[in-house]
Parts: structure tokens; C-alpha cells; sequence
RNA sequence: GGGCUCGUAGUGAAGCUGGCCUAUCACGCCUCCCUGUCACGGAGGAGAUCGCCGGUUCGAAUCCGGUCGGGCCCGCCA
């Protein structure tokens, strides 16, 4: 007998079925015991009825969490016996056979009442605490997003791509997570803290259109909205302009909210755009939250930001392993605008450079951002030389991706969501951590699995490491 | 690197201007009763030296210092 699903029950009246799930609670009447089964797809009522005394008798040392498997006919209940709170409650199923899968201890907290327990006990029993309906919801959702954007972007022709995560180091932009190297002793790798540089040389290599859901490490101190270890959507796209690129994210966005969040309202399409001048002079802010109404839930204000300054002046004696007077507003590889593009080259008017920059925002959060590239050599070295780096620096960090635009790199541009960010919004979490399975605490640590920790000396040695204390 | 906040039975909270605390409540847990409940109901019961260490005091859950742990924010996050 194949197992079916509990949502799947009501539409079997009449049929003999076997669930598999989790005793969610029992009310026992003394010579009629109630279960409340729960599996992924939700949950329904078991009686046991006392005139089979030895399946009775079993089913009465049931506890809240046991994991069981139940053979029964689904009956629909009498009038007065349904349960319109629960999209199972127009049945239940009589129990004619019970086999326990498992015991389970008294639960540190009630499953349901997860949202209120500390999120430090839920996430040292993470698994408890995805047993409920909140999380078991994130991560369904979740998924649904991610299998829509890659079925979206499949259609539309990208590949998705792998890329890796030993990699090098680069001196700008955040703190990164180093890894010895066995093999070069005192050597390193970086994991990545975007796929930046891979994607471009995807577009070099003739991929044309690439994406990945990718996995991004930063060693930077964390928020409700940031964690050392994320998820973007990473996309890039040869032969495209920032209107092509703009434009296909917006769509995207818009199926996902319409297929898989039908109740909720985009404010406005298409998406307004705001220059990055007016969003700093109207809402004092580069993410605005421009929604008409903060307290509707199912409101949702997507917006773009763009035409942001190329470069700014910097007061800092270092910024992104550079020493000029000048920083890039984003990062090094974005292009400017075209009418713009011969300032750089003549390296004039710098404070008026506009990139070709694109944010996307939600909300008052930065979900994404992009641009388009430098697909000329000369072009990034130029910016590399307005921002002061010396010629030493950019042949070491930025003479692979500069040889690799000097074999015919066709013009390309993407973008870089964040994941985490973008489900969090739509499903009204108020911390990334609760869309994500194994998130971890403010300082980085994983109270599941009890990391970072000590590793053994036969490990240091072998590494060629030693701690100073 | 800095600032703020929280830490009391298994869980969530109350108490915290020091003594009335022999620490309160709800949920959970255990035993018994109950054939229609659905977060069932009823009766009874167990369970906390108030995160940890030190100090002040006749007396500390309560005040002070330190420490550990969770969260929020600034810096940081190209």
C-alpha cells in the first residue's frame, strides 16, 4: 500500500489509505482517543474507537511527536463534526492499524508555539522548529521561488552554471573566509563573497547567458537582514544593454509574485525608476521605501534605483587596496553609461561619470544589484587607475580578468539578487534566518552543529598552521 | 571595534524602588476519570535554589562589578 499525503486525504472518501507523519496532539476521551497527524502537507484528525481493544490500547501510549504510520478508512464526518478551521476538517480517518516508526522525547518547546519560543532554542533544535506550520511554509515557499526562477530563466534561454568556491582572494570589498591549502603549504584559498568575476568569464567563454543560485560568503559582522554565509540569484547576459537586463528582472519578479503570491499587490508597474539623486534628496535613503501604505501587509513596493554616481570622492587613505582620491561607488568592473563613456577614457569630469548601475529595491530593502560591464580592457584599467591602484596591485588581483577581456569579451551585464532577502519580504519574516534551514547566530556561530570549533593538532600540522594561543 | 537590550521550572511570561518569594501565572509533562473532541474537559501531582562568578548588606531573583549566551543598532558589508 503506497503512502499518501495528508492533503490528499479528503478527496478519499471512503478508501482505505496509509498516512505516515507526526503525532501532532492527542485528545484521549477515555474510550476514544483523537490524534492529530502531521505531515508536510498538513494535517488530520485520527479517532481510534475503542471497540478494537488492542489497537486501542496501542494508540493510547501515542505522545506528541511520535512518528507513526496508520492504516484507516477516510470517513466523511457528520454535519456537526466538521472542523472548518482546517482544510482537513470536512474528514478525519478511522484507524484500523497503527505502527509506531518511532519515539520521541517531550519536545524542548511546542511545535506551534516555535514562533514564540527563543530564537536561540530553535535554532539549537532546528529541526523541531521546522516541523512547524511557520517554517515548513518558508521553505516550501522558498523552493517554489527558486524552482520558478530557474524554470523562468531556462525558457529564457540561460544556462546554469556552477562555479567555485575555492577560489582567490581579492583585497577590496569584504572580509573574506580564508581556507589553507594542503598542498601549497602557507598558501590560501578565499571562498567566494560573489561569483562576480566567474560570471564574467562565463560571458568571455561564450555562455552567452548564465545563472546560478549561488552561495556567497562574507566575514563581516551580521544583522537580521545579513548572514556571514547567503544565497544570491547570480545572473549575467552577453549583447545585453541595462534596459534589456532592467527589464527581464522586473518580469521575472512580477511572475513570482503573481504565481506564487496571488494576494499580494505590486504598487506599481512598471517598477518606478529613481535616480539615485533624487532617492537620496526625497526619502534620505539609496533603498527607498516609497509604499503608500507601511502596514498592508501585502504591499508591495518594488522600485529601481539608477543613474549612480560612477565615483566618489574618499577621505580614507586605503579603500579597496586603492590609494586615490577617488572610490568607486560599486564595484570596479561596472561600466559608465555610454554617453558617458569617453569621460573615462579621457578621464575627465569624474565627479560627473554616471555608471550604468541598476538597484533593485523592495520595500525599503536592496533585494539586487547590478550593471553593466566593462567589456574593454582599457576601460577597467582606467577605473583601476582613477581609484589609485598601483599598476603592481591591478596586474596581481586583476590581471586574469583583464587577459581574459583582451580575447574578444563580448559586452555583458547582470545582476545579483538576494535571495534571502527577496523571501523574507514576501513572507513577512522579520529576520533572513527564518528563511533559511540552518542560519546562524549575530556572531556567526551554528548552535546545531556547535561551529566554529577547535580542529585537532594532527589537522593543524598537516596544514603547516600553528595557533599563537 | 563601539553602543543598547534580554537571560526566572521543559516553554513563554510576572516579580526586579532589597525582607510580605517557603518565587506567581499560562502552556507542556506525569497519574486517574471521561465515546465526538479538535490548542477537548475534569481531579490530583511532579518540576526553578532566578545564566555563571564575585561584591555590597543582618538579608539579594531584586543593587554593583565581571563573565557567558541570545537579539538589535553604528562601524563594516566593493
Amino acid at each position: 500500500m503506497t503512502r499518501t499525503y495528508i492533503s490528499e486525504a479528503p478527496e478519499q472518501v471512503g478508501q482505505t489509505i496509509e498516512l505516515k507523519g507526526w503525532v501532532a496532539s492527542r485528545r484521549d476521551h477515555g474510550k476514544l482517543i483523537f490524534i492529530d497527524l502531521r505531515d508536510r502537507t498538513g494535517v488530520l484528525q485520527v479517532v481510534f474507537l475503542g471497540k478494537n481493544a488492542e489497537l486501542f490500547q496501542q494508540a493510547s501510549i501515542l505522545r506528541d511527536e511520535f512518528v507513526v504510520s496508520i492504516k484507516g478508512l477516510v470517513k466523511a464526518r457528520g454535519e456537526k463534526q466538521i472542523n472548518k478551521d482546517v482544510p482537513t476538517g470536512s474528514v478525519e480517518l478511522v484507524a484500523e492499524s497503527l505502527e509506531i516508526l518511532n519515539t520521541a522525547e517531550t519536545p524542548v518547546f511546542e511545535i506551534e508555539k516555535a514562533p514564540t519560543t527563543s530564537e536561540e532554542l530553535r535554532m539549537k533544535h532546528r529541526y523541531l522548529d521546522m516541523r512547524s506550520s511557520r517554517m515548513q511554509n518558508n521553505i516550501q515557499k522558498r523552493h517554489q521561488i527558486i524552482k520558478l526562477i530557474r524554470d523562468y530563466l531556462d525558457e529564457q534561454k540561460f544556462l546554469e552554471i556552477e562555479t567555485p568556491f575555492l577560489t582567490k582572494g581579492t583585497p577590496e570589498g569584504a572580509r573574506e573566509f580564508i581556507v589553507p591549502a594542503r598542498l601549497s603549504p602557507g598558501k590560501f584559498f578565499v571562498l567566494p563573497q560573489s561569483p562576480q568575476q566567474f560570471k564574467q568569464l562565463l560571458m568571455v567563454g561564450g555562455m552567452e547567458r548564465y545563472f546560478q543560485i549561488a552561495r556567497c560568503f562574507r566575514d563581516e559582522d551580521t544583522r537580521g537582514d545579513r548572514q556571514a554565509e547567503f544565497t544570491q540569484l547570480d545572473l549575467e547576459m552577453s549583447f545585453v544593454d541595462q534596459e534589456e537586463v532592467m527589464v527581464l528582472n522586473e518580469k521575472l519578479l512580477i511572475s513570482i509574485v503573481e504565481k506564487i503570491y496571488p494576494y499580494k499587490r505590486i504598487q506599481q508597474i512598471p517598477f518606478p525608476r529613481i535616480s539615485h539623486a533624487e532617492a537620496m534628496e526625497k526619502y534620505g535613503s539609496d533603498r527607498p521605501d516609497i509604499r503608500e501604505d507601511k502596514d498592508d501587509p501585502n504591499l508591495l513596493a518594488f522600485c529601481w534605483v539608477v543613474d549612480f554616481p560612477m565615483f566618489e570622492k574618499t577621505d580614507k587613505k586605503e579603500h579597496h587596496g586603492a590609494t586615490g582620491e577617488w572610490t568607486f561607488t560599486h564595484n570596479p568592473f561596472s561600466a559608465p553609461i555610454p554617453d558617458h563613456i569617453q569621460w573615462l577614457r579621457n578621464k575627465e569630469n569624474i565627479d560627473q561619470i554616471t555608471a550604468s548601475q541598476y538597484d533593485i529595491v523592495l520595500n525599503g530593502y536592496e533585494i539586487g544589484g547590478g550593471s553593466i560591464r566593462s567589456h574593454r580592457p582599457d576601460d577597467l584599467m582606467k577605473v583601476l587607475e582613477i581609484i589609485g591602484h598601483s599598476s603592481e596591485n591591478i596586474q596581481r588581483d586583476f590581471g586574469h580578468i583583464l587577459t581574459a577581456l583582451r580575447f574578444g569579451a563580448p559586452p555583458h551585464g547582470g545582476i545579483a539578487w538576494g535571495l534571502d532577502r527577496l523571501v523574507m519580504i514576501l513572507q513577512n519574516e522579520p529576520s533572513i534566518r527564518d528563511v533559511m534551514a540552518f542560519p546562524k547566530t549575530g556572531d556567526n556561530r551554528d548552535l546545531l552543529m556547535d561551529a566554529p570549533n577547535d580542529i585537532s593538532k594532527k589537522q593543524l600540522d598537516d596544514l603547516d598552521i600553528s595557533i599563537s594561543h
